[in-house]
DNA sequence: GCCAACGTTGGC
DNA sequence: GCCAACGTTGGC
């Protein structure tokens, strides 16, 4: 099993969203690398740390998982949409994204300091100045020491 | 194919 | 609100 980590926007789709429905299409991601991470890569079961952007602070919030294969992102075709791609067409998706499912809360969030202070979590790709990438893969060894670290 | 301009992300 | 980082766009 890979691990990830997967980043939202709190105002936009918070942790205690993706625990009321369940389960989402992670729609509306317009990034190569991070579409190839969730088109090639991701595997059903695999688990994502929940990292709030945007947030004060940021951080971890929570554990997700995937919870399906990849499929064309729907959001793609929707002409009235912000995520609409012209050059798309359902026969030559450009955009794929796969279902997370919740499957549960950090005691409390590991925010990217705590992060950064941490000498085993600093090499993480979040912890790097500059880094925007919404979907980026985790070390399992950094996944143990951040769900220890949070207490769960 | 180069690269300057532009837009977006996201911490601070 | 600022701005560093960096991906994308488009003129040439």
């Amino acid at each position: 099993m890979r691990h990830w980590l997967i980043k939202s926007e709190p105002d936009v789709f918070s942790i205690d969203d993706l625990e009321r429905v369940g389960r989402e299409p992670w729609t509306g991601v317009r990034n190569y690398q991070a579409r190839n991470f969730m088109w090639r890569e991701m595997k059903p079961g695999d688990q994502a740390l929940f990292y709030h952007s945007n947030a004060k602070p940021p951080g971890i919030v929570g554990v997700a998982q995937v919870a399906g294969a990849a499929y064309p992102d729907p959001t793609q075709f929707d002409a009235a949409g912000e995520y609409f791609d012209p050059a798309a067409t359902p026969a030559k998706p450009r955009w794929w994204l796969v279902d997370f499912e919740f499957v549960g809360k950090l005691p409390a969030m590991l925010t990217l300091d705590a992060l950064k202070a941490d000498p085993q979590l600093a090499e993480m790709t979040v912890c790097q100045r500059g880094t925007r990438l919404s979907i980026t893969p985790v070390a399992s060894a950094h996944f143990k020491r951040a769900c220890r670290l949070a207490g769960w």
